[in-house]
RNA sequence: GGCCCCGUGGUCAAGCGGUUAAGACACCGCCCUUUCACGGCGGUAACAGGGGUUCGAGUCCCCUCGGGGUCACCA
């Protein structure tokens, strides 16, 4: 059997967004599921859209995915260069040998002469696609107009009848009437090669027998095809994927706000959870496992699993597999990637971030969101003297004002500020006192962070805060509440 | 508009001619609990519509509708 190899070929027009992870993140596996080879060929044959940067961030974002590939730019291989502008003469003697073929020809129209050209049909209301004006320029007259120097691109010629198909792994045989296919611009004027042609070249010199890439090459695809059959070529295994959407109608992209994998990453969510999530936005492994390690995936992958329909990205299953996996991390790492969020509103405190971080890990659903959990830490909020009322803790302001008055002293006579202490001082007194551990420790609580919801019960939160400091939180509720 | 593709709950998605049409997220309710969260239990919610084929159709075929892609010397 043919080995494996499969290449994720983005253009450096930008970040790799999230539809491009996912596309290179299936790419990877179905290398890795057969023991194949992943590589990274750069795309960049068209000048004016290269993003000054994109290049290395591609290089970063596929490393921080753990999508590791065997060959690429970086890092060489046995079919280099792996950027197509460094490839620049490979193309045209393919192209070439397509013109004495016939499946090629020299054109000499200009941008202006197709453009009114394009124009005037439109304007009648009628499609539009190259004449095939050139092509009835006899050949010798062509070559020399070539040699002489004049400005030129070559063009596919494909047949006036007849059909175009292709086998693709997900959507099955597709084929187009080969009348509605455009003569499409194999080489440009300026001697590079358009997407239409690098990528034949390209996947047929470096061996890769499985090109995936993203659906809106679907309807082209039977034209790549005829290409392969004219250079005598046996076609690679096709598997278009469908496009990630931000909603039913519109597609996910940056321009919109949506985020990339770096933002992502920047907001707090984990690499393994994000790659978790696209690898089930479109693909489903048939049963009822949710939880896939880089590792299981490549052994639960499986093209038949596909989904051929677009998939909407919802972040709330995201942000959901995000706290899951940070639920599971061990402590320590979870305490080191939490301190500098916890620097971001208690860089001056004493808070305990061992403490805080216990508390926190299982409240963690996205890191950006800690330094609002806890600033009440910092400063106290403002708050309404309702959220004293507990239905179920029986409490009221009134009652509320009666606890804290019975906590108060209890809090003053503790001399070792620990978690256990202050919950023993406290549990005890409200047994011998009578009363229900609710109706003291829902108010204390509310006065000592005015939230409804915090990091910890009463308990936790008067250790976190120190003695003085819930003391002074008391006594001030207190003195609320008279009012 | 031409061509290509897609269509199961709000979202992801199982289903490959016979099921009470899974499961997950979200949402709601109950339980647990010194709050919230976690956890446990339960609930609302779907085969786009219409024709066929078949004993039987979410599953096969056709049409309609809806959505997406593509029609560049961009990828």
């Amino acid at each position: 059997m043919q080995e494996v190899r499969t290449r994720f070929a983005p253009s450096p027009t930008g970040y790799l967004h999230l539809g491009g992870l996912r596309t290179a993140l299936y790419t990877y596996l179905i290398a890795k599921k057969h023991g194949g080879k992943f590589i990274l060929r750069i795309e960049d044959t068209d000048q004016e859209r290269e993003v000054p940067g994109a290049i290395e961030q591609i290089y970063k974002s596929l490393h921080q995915a753990g999508l590791i590939y065997d060959e690429g730019p970086d890092i060489g291989g046995p079919y280099g260069p792996y950027i197509q502008s460094e490839r620049k003469d490979t193309y045209l003697p393919y192209a070439l040998k397509l013109v004495e073929s016939g499946d090629a020809y020299p054109c000499f129209c200009t941008k202006e002469e197709l453009d009114a050209r394009r124009e005037k049909a439109t304007s009648e209301g009628k499609g539009w696609k190259y004449d095939k004006h050139c092509l009835n320029i006899p050949k010798d007259e062509a070559k020399r107009r070539m040699e002489s120097g004049e400005s030129y691109c070559i063009r596919q010629n494909i047949p006036e009848e007849g059909m175009a198909s292709f086998e693709d792994l997900l959507f099955g045989y597709v084929e187009a009437p080969c009348d509605t296919l455009d003569d499409g611009v194999l080489i440009k004027a300026d001697g590079l090669p358009t997407y239409n042609f690098a990528n034949v070249i390209d996947d047929h010199l470096m061996h890769i027998s499985h090109v995936t890439r993203g659906t809106e090459y679907l309807s082209s695809a039977p034209k790549y095809n005829l290409l392969y059959k004219a250079l005598g070529w046996e076609p690679p295994k096709y598997l278009h994927l469908p496009v990630v959407m931000k909603d039913a109608t519109r597609k996910l992209s940056k321009r919109h706000g949506d985020p990339s994998f770096e933002d992502l990453l920047d907001m707090g969510y984990l690499k393994e959870a994000i790659i978790n999530f696209i690898a089930l936005l479109g693909w489903s492994p048939g049963d009822d496992r949710e939880f896939f390690t880089l590792e299981e995936l490549i052994q639960a992958f499986h093209i038949e699993g596909l989904n051929k329909s677009p998939a909407i990205f919802n972040m709330d299953k995201l942000t959901w597999f995000n706290s899951e996996y940070i639920r599971k991390m061990p402590f320590v790492d979870y305490l080191e990637m939490a301190s500098p969020w916890f620097d971001k509103t208690l860089h001056s405190t004493d808070i305990d971030y061992e403490y805080l971080a216990k508390l926190m890990q299982g409240r963690t659903e996205v890191f950006n969101r800690i330094p609002e959990m806890i600033a009440f830490l910092k400063e106290m909020p403002e708050y309404d003297i309702s959220l004293y009322n507990h239905k179920r803790m029986k409490s009221t302001p009134e009652t509320a004002l009666n606890a804290l008055e019975f906590a108060l002293p209890i809090l003053e006579k503790i001399s070792t500020w620990e978690e256990q202490a202050i919950h023993d001082n406290l549990i005890g007194s409200i047994k011998d006192a009578g009363l229900k551990n609710g109706l003291v420790l829902w108010p204390l609580r509310i006065a000592l962070s005015g939230l409804e919801s915090t990091p910890g019960g009463a308990v936790e939160i008067a250790y976190l805060l120190g003695k003085d400091e819930s003391i002074r939180r008391v006594k001030n509720a207190i003195e609320k509440l008279k009012n």
